[in-house]
DNA sequence: TTGAAAGCGCTAACAT
DNA sequence: ATGTTAGCGCTTTCAA
């Protein structure tokens, strides 16, 4: 036979009431009977089912994290970051990626809906409107990450992309240059947008122009960045540093520059944005942006609890937004920086 | 009020049962009744609660993942193997650390004893005695990958790496090189392992000697790699090429031999294993087994769905070994090796 | 401090 | 083809 809470209170002599109590509300058990069911729980290797509570209670000590793409270092960290406080918090992790763009507001409904999670941890880097409406209606908690910052009502943990972008390029400014192009991500991306409008301001208030040659369009992948250094160094007028928005493009930017025989950052500095690990291995190291990805994750999943719990309130808009840290490498022309990975 | 089966079966005029039966099993009820049904729950917006199906038949249409880590892309790439297959068959996926090697049986048990998953998949690289007595005793099936594969009477996924290894040695043979020293893994690491015994057979196969002074070990990370490589180098007896047991290991080697400007391959030749995106940025690119670990994902998580559901025999041991492909780079002196990234 | 009993929302065996 | 009903294993209100 199944040992479930009626045999665990038919050996104890108690109902099976007691029994739920003993393990959820203690201090409504005498301490007595208390241990003495835990023991007989123990030998008859008791565990409640998660599944009958949850049809009780409506809830199952689960959140659910979707992500835009189960893919790379980037994406993994959040999970990490997630994972390590879910379980300090015994609570489990269900992953998703979005299945394209059109699936994910199916996807997130039926997370909902279902009931099959408290709540949920979305990253949608590039917002739909439909999303945004939903956010509003739904009845389970939803945190944003790294998402468009522009949504009103809604509770969001975001990096810092503007300030971050902005202190990239005042450091090239800083280091003399002044015919900065950026490659830019895509165009409907908010983090390439709010990257792009740190880069505009920078130029702004140090009084340096904005050349429109100076800005090229890229996908964050690699091979777009490749073409996008190739475009930019072979016009007449060559930019003496380039930002690039984010660090695989920075690769390819790299990959271009071998090609071009172009010296980084003798004949034009770059810095990168995301500090991936592979920054590291470049030659020389990229200078990027730290950005603290697996803290944004399980900083996310401890507010999205207290909206769970109520501790507050799940209906009030809230924004935090993390700080970038600048991370210098040999590419933006310091010298004596970090290089060793040992 | 809450629209559940209820008030469904109510608004159609019919009865819960069919109400189920309309969605569940759909050839047992007269198609018009069925689509007036279906309708309806549209129009109320109503899902079936999971929770309460899974209370009733056991099943929660999720499986769980246990990996010993959630940091870098090779993890990330075997959950996006089992997302991807997961998502096609309508199956959720729900993962978890080990939390470190002491409360990953718990993590199991957790998961098993508990009903929130159908079904785990398992990766252990160094499985515990522990592990390997709970694994015949759970009730649910579960599918091990990237485990050591001398457990009797398991389901276990895995990747060649007697093969792999002994074909990267060979080719360094192939290549001339006699003094091939070897970069081992972690002793109680089963991949590491079978690493090692592809090496020693490889040598042995072609009469070369075994050479104690060339065996040195490391932990799988980047720094073991830089001093085991600095070791070797040391050495008044040199080797003339070295297998590296994994990538990581591989990058330190190569930071190692900048650091004593030696070049690779003219000094010494290496190769790695996993073939990680890392490998692909290394200068040369480093010569390295592809290991197809995001099929190994998808593979096991259908092979698990069959056992779920009985297709296949849950209590039948089965192994399914995926062959590794030799990627080549310039680091074992192979000319016109594919390098660019774009 | 404990018990009885009514759900939670669904499935499935049995009946019609 | 459809309905009735007894669970699935727990929580929680109400009563004692």
């Amino acid at each position: 036979m199944k040992t479930n809470i009626n045999v665990v209170a038919e050996k104890a002599g108690v109902s099976i009431a007691t029994v739920s109590r003993a393990f959820n509300e203690k201090e409504l058990v005498k301490e007595e009977t208390r241990s003495r069911i835990i023991k007989i729980a123990r030998d008859l290797n008791y565990k409640p089912s998660p599944i009958a509570r949850g049809l009780s209670t409506q809830t199952t000590d689960t959140i659910g994290v979707i992500l835009p793409d189960l893919v790379g270092e980037f994406f993994m960290d959040i999970i990490h970051g997630i994972d390590e406080e879910a379980y300090k918090s015994n609570r489990y992790v269900m992953v998703s990626s979005s299945h394209s763009q059109r699936n994910m507001v199916e996807t997130l409904i039926e997370f909902m809906a279902s009931g099959r999670v408290d709540g949920v941890i979305l990253m949608a880097p590039q917002m739909h409107k439909e999303v945004d409406d939903f956010l509003s209606k739904s009845k389970r908690p939803i945190v944003l990450i790294n998402s468009c910052s522009d949504l009103t009502n809604v509770v969001n943990f975001q990096i810092d992309n503007y300030q971050g972008a902005m202190t990239c390029v005042e450091h090239l400014i800083w280091h003399g240059y002044k015919e900065i192009a950026i490659i830019k991500g895509p165009a409907e991306n908010c983090d390439a947008q709010e990257r792009y409008l740190g880069y505009r301001d920078a130029l702004a208030k140090n009084n340096l122009n904005v050349n429109h040659l100076f800005e090229v369009i890229g996908d964050f992948q690699i091979k777009s960045g490749y073409y996008a250094f190739l475009k930019l160094m072979n016009q007449t007028n060559k930019p003496d540093a380039i930002f690039i928005s984010n660090d695989m493009m920075a690769i390819g930017a790299y990959e271009a520059a071998k090609f071009l025989k172009i010296k980084i950052p003798e004949d034009v500095a770059v810095v990168g944005f995301d500090d991936i690990y592979l920054s590291k291995l470049l030659n020389p190291r990229l200078t990027t942006m730290h950005v603290p990805i697996s803290e944004l994750g399980a900083k996310a999943l401890n507010y999205l609890l207290k909206m769970i719990s109520d501790e507050v309130n799940p209906k009030q808009a809230y924004k935090e937004v993390f700080p970038t840290e600048l991370v210098i490498g040999g590419s933006c022309g310091c010298s004596n920086f970090y290089q060793s990975l040992i």
